[in-house]
RNA sequence: GCCGAUGUAGCUCAGUUGGUCAGAGCAGCUGAUUUGUAAUCUGCAGGUCGGGGGUUCGAAUCCCUUCAUCGGCUCCA
């Protein structure tokens, strides 16, 4: 007999040998059929994986990402056997289960290729494999016995998956025909896989690396029922309304020409009045807490990006130098401030007295982003970055990286910004060459960065190889209508560029110490906050943000010289205003402009001109009385202001 | 940059196997209506079917090429 313990503490005896399944099937009938998954002394196990000794136990259910891990793993290979009978002679990459679904990369052959119409087919070999209740079964093999398998299969991609493990943890695991190398864990069989959905086709590259071959990647999602899928697809649907692409143009917020160039925003006067307003917004709040705001060309000599290190690096891949009359002399579109505004520091002696120097601009940057991966506003060729340099003694790095912390959690909180991540990006500790600096500076810097983190009690997840290339980062990263995730502020530490520039101060001593520099962004860039912000508001912008505040709704054209009289005290009082003095009815008015996304409307007609006031309606609220002109204006103002002040 | 898909009026989309297939709704402009909290009615105007080339008696439809967009991969100073 062996014992095992349960999540609450409980300890039970079984046969030895007994499988999770089982234990499941004697505690319940219904329990049984709503587990997928087993964690066994903290391993996840197939549920059908026999247990001989005292083990803890705990069994998932759909709702734990073991079980929907086990699921859309199992769905993985309940695809590559469907792909196998449609296509014989395809070979196999990887398979994994993702956040959502899972994929497959697959090698078709020569010349063969599977496009998004061939994917209903693939779903309904899959339906009638799962209908099957095909068992999953696992088998541990010896390295040799793996490769002899693949080998005589001709899969070359598994056969270089196996040698590079160790003998010892290879397992197989079988479903009808199909056999693949796996770590598991699985199903017990493909009879839970009722809903099946292949949602794209995409290339990937073998391994992830670009100079290798492209593999087909199919990806998926399966549930336990049609319901569940049908739920996603919704899901899926409504995300597309939120897509700040699709609401940036329907708003007229920004556009793209490609007259202009493609990942080139114009922003339209909307899009900027939201723009500048986050610049006001922050230029206030940088001021009070110290910051000097520095102006820098758009262009800079090749030269200064020699010395910074960035020409060697990224050159190639830049927009290239452009020339001038005069012989031998070349400048480059800034892809970044951080030279410029070491020339700046450069520009005058400094004591260590006046350090920390705190140095921000709203400086717009180019870089040549492979076409493939623009993306509305989140990833662009031209933006302006929220950008910052605190240059500081090294013995200040620590209180100076907690107080970027505090100031990027008081902005996001100020906007309401509560669903984002913080990730330390550390450098690849098996490709050190990628990155410039010493190992020392690199050891120490990515210590205080984990440290100050810590001190600020902030929930990071540690990522080694996403590092810049001269120093360690903490990220902050959101998500957006789809679940991409995007990297909104970031604070770096660099103990490369005040080197390369020669950057000095006066210390006690009087002789000359080198400082450091933090590297800073709150939003990131001014275009990929705005995508974020409308993606998170659906284009409903805060009242102190939106480009019009309110519009006048004139019940009939009687009513238009009054509603523009109201229209100039409003604009004249700072609140931005509109007139709808269409000759439409009331019930249309509204509708528009509550699709307009305009903050308030204000209904006048007899009454309201009688009485000297407006019948305020609130965006997406309805009907919240009437108001004396005054009245708005102070109410408005009010609301304003208790949104920006914390 | 790579793989796959898409591109029809300002917007959202129809357009069957190449042959009155250049359409609809919304937006716009007209005129009527003068309206009380999410769509009043009338009429009009709008497109070299992304650009270029080809096949054909005939191309929005088939082929090539180019530009752009979308989903991924790679990349992200």
């Amino acid at each position: 007999m062996i014992k095992i313990t349960f999540p609450d503490g409980s300890v039970k005896e079984y046969k030895s040998g007994i499988s999770s399944l089982e234990i499941a099937e004697l505690i319940s009938t219904k329990l049984a059929k709503e587990v997928y998954a087993a964690t066994v002394n903290g391993e996840v196990w197939d549920l059908t994986r026999p247990i001989t000794k005292d083990v803890t136990l705990k069994l998932h259910k759909w709702e734990e990402e073991a079980a929907k891990h086990a699921f859309w793993h199992s769905s993985a290979h309940l695809m590559a056997g469907a792909l196998e009978l449609l296509y014989p002679g395809i070979k196999f990459g990887i398979g994994p289960a993702i956040e959502m679904g899972f994929y497959y990369d697959v090698d078709p052959g020569d010349g063969k290729v599977i496009t998004e119409a061939d994917l209903k087919a693939i779903e309904d070999k899959m339906k009638e494999l799962a209908e099957k209740n095909l068992l999953y079964t696992r088998k541990d093999v010896s390295k040799k016995e793996a490769l002899e398998i693949f080998t005589k299969k001709g899969d070359e991609y598994k056969t270089e998956l196996i040698s590079d493990l160790e003998d010892g943890t290879i397992s197989l695991y079988t479903q009808g025909d199909f056999t693949d190398l796996c770590r598991g864990p699985h199903l017990p069989s493909t009879e839970p896989i009722k809903a099946i959905k292949l949602t794209s086709v995409a290339g990937a590259y073998w391994r992830g690396d670009e100079k290798r071959k492209m593999l087909t990647r199919i990806y998926g999602i399966t549930f336990p029922k049609q319901k569940m899928l049908d739920e996603y697809l919704i899901f899926l649907e409504q995300a597309k309304i939120r897509d700040h692409r699709r609401i940036g143009k329907e708003l007229e917020l920004f556009t793209f020409s490609p007259k202009v160039g493609m990942g080139l925003p114009l922003w339209l006067p909307k899009g900027s009045d939201v723009r500048q307003k986050l610049i006001d917004f922050l230029t206030v709040i940088l001021r009070k807490r110290g910051y000097k705001i520095v102006t820098t060309p758009h262009i800079g000599n090749v030269n200064l990006y020699k010395t910074s290190g960035h020409y060697e690096k990224y050159g190639k891949d830049s927009f290239q130098p452009m020339s001038t009359p005069q012989e031998g002399e070349q400048f480059m579109l800034k892809p970044m401030n951080c030279p410029h505004h070491c020339e700046i520091y450069n520009a005058t002696p400094h004591s260590y007295k006046e350090l920390p120097l705190r140095m921000a601009e709203f400086g717009t940057v180019y870089r040549y982003e492979q076409s493939g991966e623009l993306h509305g506003l989140t990833r662009v060729r031209s933006f302006t970055q929220d950008d910052a340099h605190h240059f500081c003694r090294p013995d200040q790095l620590m209180e100076e990286f907690k107080s970027i912390i505090d100031l990027i959690l008081y902005i996001y909180k100020m906007l309401n910004f509560n669903d984002f991540t913080a990730q330390i990006s550390l450098r690849d500790p098996n490709n050190k060459q990628k990155y410039i600096g010493s190992d020392e500076n690199w050891e120490r810097a990515q210590k205080e960065i984990i440290k100050a983190a810590a001190e600020k009690n902030l929930v990071t997840t540690v990522v080694e190889g996403e590092a810049a290339f001269y120093g360690p980062k903490l990220d902050f990263m959101v998500k957006d209508a789809i679940g991409r995730k995007w990297q909104l502020g970031t604070i770096q530490v660099d103990y490369n560029l005040p080197e390369r520039f020669d950057l000095t101060y006066n210390g006690s001593d009087n002789k000359k110490h080198r400082p450091l520099m933090i590297h800073r962004t709150i939003f990131g860039s001014l275009e990929r906050f705005v995508a974020v912000l409308i993606e998170n508001t659906t284009g409903k912008f805060p009242l102190w943000l939106a480009p019009e505040k309110a519009v006048l709704l004139p019940i009939s054209e009687k009513f238009n010289d009054y509603a523009g009289n109201v229209l100039e005290i409003l604009n004249n009082s700072d609140i931005c205003t509109l007139i709808d003095d269409r000759s439409e009815k009331i019930g249309k008015k509204i509708r528009d402009n509550e699709l307009k996304r305009i903050p308030y409307l204000l209904i006048i007609g007899e009454k309201e001109v009688e009485s000297g006031t407006v019948a305020v309606r609130k965006q997406g609220e309805g009907d919240k009385g009437s108001m004396k002109i005054d009245e708005f204006v102070s109410f408005i103002h009010a609301e304003i202001n208790k949104e920006i002040t914390l």
